[in-house]
DNA sequence: CAACTTAGTGATAAGCATTATCATTACTCG
DNA sequence: CGAGTAATGATAATGCTTATCACTAAGTTG
């Protein structure tokens, strides 16, 4: 625990910014196993819950920072609210549960060429680009309370 | 003018809702040819531009039941705020333009097909799916305007 | 190591898109 | 046409996020 807080402040101060104990403690709830993508909300009530004094504004500002320091990436789902999650680099994209709100990540290199074919034969030159399915996930539970509608495409 | 009023007239009746003033005027403004994604803010003032006395309060109301009634589909880019355009039927994929923030559309039936794949083979039923590829565009002011970064794939 | 300089924090207010409320108005159908 | 109900629009309220600002703490210098 102490360890990795170092670790964390190596890599908070990497990126130009203080390594101060509200950095230190957002950088390790995502590093921690566990649910990958979170909103400011769910870190804010996970820090509380563990105990941590910390206000909201500083999980917000800290989060920009941290997505702009390209520790953590941002992906917004239709829920309205932004999702963080660990950036280790490589691209994925998302498959959202449309009941219990799950997020899957995937990866397929196909998908990304096909992509990139359609930016250049429309002469736009790419910067990002984000792909989310939204389903039931394989859940019974989910499934269970499956409504009526199927596919829309 | 008239005639088209009356089209939409039974366009709307058809969804189930009554053929009002606000809803003739909100569809029509869709079905004119020129820009094809709107912001609930564009079409107010759009149609406050044009004279028309509507609520802001409506717009949001009649964009959502025109989105239910399938008559409209919703798509949020990453500006925060959601666009409508013309639900004509066939699903498409969106490339917005980082400077200007123009919409394109294309539709690859391959990315459709692996998209199915994908969530196939991770037990998903799928139910809706989007697509957004950012960049810059192909006009030559945008390319002009284009800052460092590239591709981030 | 102590004073210093500046960045960081947290409570709260403000901002923006969107939704809810509610009295007034306008469709529709008999 | 007139009753009954749905729709409108002004405004208040909500939810997420950003800005403000006095105070605190990190890192630095003498």
């Amino acid at each position: 625990m102490n360890r990795s807080a170092s670790d964390n402040a190596s890599n908070i101060h990497s990126s130009g910014l203080k390594a101060t104990w509200p950095r230190i403690r957002i950088l390790r709830l995502f590093q921690q196993t566990g649910v990958r993508h979170l909103s400011a909300e769910d870190v804010y009530r996970t820090l509380i819950a563990d105990g941590e004094e910390i206000g909201l504004a500083t999980i917000y500002r800290v989060l920009t920072q941290f997505e702009q320091a390209r520790l953590l990436s941002r992906h917004h789902f239709d829920s309205g609210k932004a999702m963080y999650e660990l950036n280790e680099g490589q691209h994925h994209d998302h498959l959202v549960c449309v009941i219990c709100g799950r997020v899957e990540e995937f990866c397929d290199p196909e998908i990304e060429r096909l992509q990139h074919q359609v930016a250049e034969r429309r002469g736009f030159q790419l910067r990002d680009h984000a792909l989310s399915l939204y389903g039931v996930c394989s859940d019974p539970a989910c499934k269970a309370r499956n409504g009526k509608r199927d596919v829309d495409d």
